[in-house]
DNA sequence: TTGTCTGCAAACGTTTTGCACGACC
DNA sequence: GGTCGTGCAAAACGTTTGCAGACAA
């Protein structure tokens, strides 16, 4: 836990016992898990959570470019700890989103384009290893 | 309108003067709009028309493979009629979306990674060549 | 005529907001 | 003591659903 309050104080955001269990969550939970699935497992270990606080605290951390948005899914948004520039895969049989690590290429003939390119989302559709193993 | 009426009729949709204004709509605006953005514009021409129908209507065009949900936005969905694989910007200046066509080399990598790949998706945040001309 | 589409109203799930209480500096 | 975070409740927003009447084929 020391890892986190590190963090949070490196970021100039005030330690609270919320904010270290959602920071801990996510850093633990590489899942791309919803605001609802957060509150639902925190919920378990500190019965006062409130919803609230869990966007509040996503809202902050995002601020702060400790957590990002991945947008999969059009009905509920899906947070990711993991900062450095990734692609996900959302698996249409199981619902997972998976982290897929591949270089992008595009940034560069964008600029070329003519455009600037601050970040660079990628999205698949599909399947994953495990479900097409028939596990 | 004969266009559109011929589109509906080849993929066996019922055609109603609602279905007609919305693919028309979309056919000539390329700007990805929200299913509230088609709903206020066509609402000016026909008073009547009622948001479930849009929403009906997209989800209508959507199996009929002639509409793309594009997922740029977390807390609304947007639409684009342009279904051949292409990606977008996402400007933050003017919170356009902006029509990218490049070429997407994932598909192969993906295969090799052993997930199967159904649908590609990428999509860009960063400012727009007519935002960053001083427009 | 028959089945489907439309449009209204209500429901639904996610996210945001207003506000009083409480914690920490 | 003042600022900020929390948590409850209610609201807001996009989207979906139920249903009665209207329309296309």
């Amino acid at each position: 836990m020391e890892k986190y309050l590190k963090i949070l104080k490196e970021k100039g955001i005030k330690v609270t016992a919320q904010r270290l269990e959602i920071l801990r969550f996510l850093d633990t939970h590489h899942t791309h898990p919803s605001a609802d699935e957060i509150y639902i497992e925190l919920k378990k270990r500190s019965p006062a959570l409130s919803k609230t606080t869990v966007y509040n605290t996503i809202q902050s951390l995002k601020e702060h470019g400790l957590l990002n948005t991945v947008n999969v899914d059009s009905h509920e948004s899906r947070f990711d700890s993991v900062i450095n520039p990734h692609h996900h895969l959302l698996c249409s049989a199981c619902g997972n989103v998976i982290d897929i690590e591949i270089e992008c290429p595009y940034t560069r003939k964008m600029l070329a384009g003519g455009h600037r390119i601050d970040e660079v989302h990628g999205y698949f559709k599909g399947v994953c290893k495990d479900c097409l193993g028939g596990e």
